[in-house]
This record gives C-alpha cells, sequence and structure tokens, in this order.
DNA sequence: GCATTACCATAACAATCGTCATGAAAACCT
DNA sequence: AGGTTTTCATGACGATTGTTATGGTAATGC
C-alpha cells in the first residue's frame, strides 16, 4: 500500500484548528461542516475523509483545545518556584491575546454543551480535575504547613484548609477570571488582566505576610 | 375585544419552566420546539401562540432563569449583615438542590452559547456586572478600611484592594464553585458544598482575623 | 344569542444539516 | 510505468427543524 502523502494527524490537526477558529467567531450551535469546510477553503469532502462523524471531529478539536491549554499552563509551571510559578501559570492563563481569548471562549463553548449529556458531563469533570491536581501541586508549596492542623484539627475529606482545596479554589477562581474576561466585549488590558489576577490570587492564597519581596523577579 | 381567559405572562412563565428543565436534562442544542411541547403535554401551537419565535422563547427564558437566581440572591441578602449575609448569600446560590442544579446547568448553557454572538456577550457581560455589584455590596462592609490605602497607594481604576475588585473576586469564584458543583454526575452533599465555600470565600475576604466567632449563627 | 377573540391542535412548507456514494486527480510503491 | 491508494470535490438523499397557514373550540363582550 502507498504511504500517506502528509501526516495524516497534522491533517486532523489543520482542520482542528480551523474549527476552533470557526466555534470562537460563530459559536458551537451554528457550527455546520459546510461553514468549516468553507472556512478551509475546501468542501466538505475533506471533512468526510478525516473524520468518520460530526461528532469526532468536534472530540478531536476540544480534546486539542484542552490539551494545548493544559501543557502551556505546565510549560510555564517549570520555569520557576514558588509564588513565581504559580504567578507564571496564571499569567499564562489569561486571555490577553487573541489566541489566548479564542481559547477561552471555545472552552466555554464547550462546557455548555457538556450540559445536555451525561457522557461529556465526566469528560467535563476529568479535565477539571487535571486542572485541580495542577493547581495544587503550585499552591502545596506556598500553604504555611503542611499537616499542622491550624484551624481543623481533623483532616477533613476535601473540604477545609488543605492543599487540595485551595488548588482547586484557586484554579476554580483563575478559571472564572479567565472565562469573563475572555468573553468581554473589549478586551483588557494584559497589563489589567495579569494585576487583577496575582491581586486576587495572592488573596486566596495564604503567606501574603512578609512578603515584601514587592513586585518580585517576574519581569 | 374579548378578555384573555388566563394570565398571559404566567402561561408564558410556564413554558419557560418547562424550557429550563428540558435544557438541563437535554442541553440547549438539542432543544426542539416539538420536544418542548411534548413535555408540556401539548403541542407546538401552544409555543407559537405565546412566543413569536423560538428565539424569543429561549431568550424569555434565559431572563426568568437569571432573575429568579438574582432575586434568590438579594432576597436571602436581606435577613442578615455583616459576614452571615455573605454566608447567606454564597449557600442560597450553591447547586444544593435539584432546582438550583438545573438553573445553574441552564446558565452554563446559556453562556456557551453566548460565545457566537456579540449581542448574546453583551448581555452576559451586564448580567455579570449586576453579579459584580451585589457582590460588591456584600463585601464592602467586611473590607478592613474604606480608603486607607493599605498597599496601594493610588486608588487604581479596578484593580488591587479595593472592595469592587474583591466583590468581583468573590463573584467569579462563587460562580465557579456553583458551575463546578452542578455540573458534577454525582451531587455533593449541601454541606459539603457550604463548608467549602465558605471556608475558601472567608480566605478571600480580608478581616478574618478574629474571626474566632466560630460556626456562627447561621444554623 | 351572536359575533369576536383567545387558545391551541394539525399539517404542510421551505430550508438546512449530516451522511454517504460516486468519481476524478494526484501521490506513492514496486 | 502501471496499479494502488490517498485525497478530496460533487451531488444527492433522508431526516429534522422553525415557521406558517388553516381550522376548530371555548370563552368573553355586547
Amino acid at each position: 500500500m502507498s504511504r500517506p502523502r502528509g501526516d495524516h494527524a497534522e491533517r486532523r490537526a489543520v482542520i482542528a484548528r480551523a474549527a476552533t477558529a470557526v466555534i470562537a467567531e460563530r459559536g458551537l450551535e451554528t457550527l455546520t461542516l459546510r461553514d468549516l469546510a468553507a472556512a478551509l477553503g475546501a468542501t466538505t469532502g475533506v471533512l468526510t475523509h478525516y473524520f468518520p462523524s460530526k461528532d469526532a471531529l468536534v472530540a478531536h478539536t476540544k480534546e486539542l483545545v484542552f490539551d494545548a491549554c493544559y501543557a502551556r499552563a505546565r510549560l510555564a509551571a517549570e520555569g520557576a518556584s514558588g509564588r513565581d510559578r504559580l504567578h507564571a501559570v496564571v499569567a499564562e492563563l489569561l486571555p490577553v491575546d487573541d489566541e489566548r481569548r479564542t481559547t477561552w471562549r471555545v472552552l466555554v463553548a464547550f462546557q455548555g454543551s457538556a450540559v445536555g449529556s451525561a457522557e461529556l458531563r465526566r469528560a467535563h469533570g476529568r479535565r477539571m480535575r487535571r486542572w485541580f491536581a495542577l493547581f495544587e501541586d503550585l499552591v502545596t508549596p506556598l500553604v504555611p504547613a503542611a499537616g499542622g492542623g491550624r484551624v481543623s484539627p481533623r483532616p477533613a475529606p476535601g473540604d477545609d484548609g488543605n492543599a487540595a482545596a485551595l488548588g482547586m479554589a484557586v484554579a476554580l477562581l483563575v478559571e472564572g477570571m479567565a472565562i469573563h474576561f475572555a468573553m468581554l466585549e473589549r478586551p483588557l488590558s494584559a497589563a489589567r488582566q495579569v494585576a487583577f489576577a496575582r491581586a486576587q490570587v495572592d488573596r486566596l492564597v495564604p503567606g501574603a505576610r512578609r512578603s515584601s519581596r514587592r513586585r518580585t523577579v517576574a519581569r
């Protein structure tokens, strides 16, 4: 048999990227294979060739968008440590440019489309758990005492002041801010977004005392 | 001309309530006038009689859901003051029962459908601003000093540690928690939700020192 | 009591969408 | 070079959807 001309996966990624652009602009409900093909400068024959169905195309697009967003966050976490690392990840996630703005809008569209299907809700929950685990790792070295029950004597299942709960809260707060900024008509400047997000995240994460290393190294 | 038999607005509200149930269960993209009429035990003739179009029906449903949610929050705020008031509003909003869970799921679906339309995005932004204003009111009496620039000497436009920014952050955090809990397959118990939300909100809102009035009056 | 109007079921229409079959052109392997 | 396979355009089909027209029934006003 003959080898495929181009990279099959790369071709699928190109289609998925075009799909993200169309979704961010015209929404997920009005996404049409014909419109998507037109955005690619092609016809629906391309789409049916690389994807068995529209659902498969949309699912693959969703995976790519989330994975890219998550990978970018993990990459940003490698360069620093401590609070700077948390700040770096937050700054990397915020919708400060067109690419990230479309990313968050597409994620919002996918989240909205997940309410109608238990299967999609479970997948959404799995993705959220990955975010929570990531932010738990970011927050753990910042929480003052690991097990020194300051206020809560018992290590509550998943509630009180442990690092897991704090990471979950930070993740939800950052996600909420990113979504809100991404949905704004006139985008907020990157400096405003980063300043606001850092201030609120720092409020949420303890250890702010003795943080007189004001406006630290991170540029 | 003859008078209308029943209350026209009430009939529209009944239809909108049925629409919320259908949307929370099967999603917004798959919402069909025929399905909605079947859920009402009627046919599409009812819908076309009370709404000029499907878009009008959906828009009215969205308004009703948001207004009910917002009114419930304001009502919960009337009974208490100080930090208890904030706690009461948070507990009132969390998806601790089926009704509130469907409310949040429908709100998520509407948020997702708003990404494709600049008009809907603007309406979404207006609704968010109402949430921010409400939470700013809740948080203002809790912020230590009104204008005593503790860290920020200049009153930044909307960034730093003022009550507006804090209210916005609390609103986004609460919204994020509510959405996350509402999307879970197996719902978290009301006690868990309230305990987690209060702990994180209290972490975000200053003045936690001297709050040794542990687990206060609110039941 | 009669005309009018609200209320709603029914059915048909036009448009749109995902899917699939067909076929042609280009690339690949031997 | 020839056969094979990938790649993709084209067009048609069936299903579904929002919308509209039509008609009937019951309630209301005069």
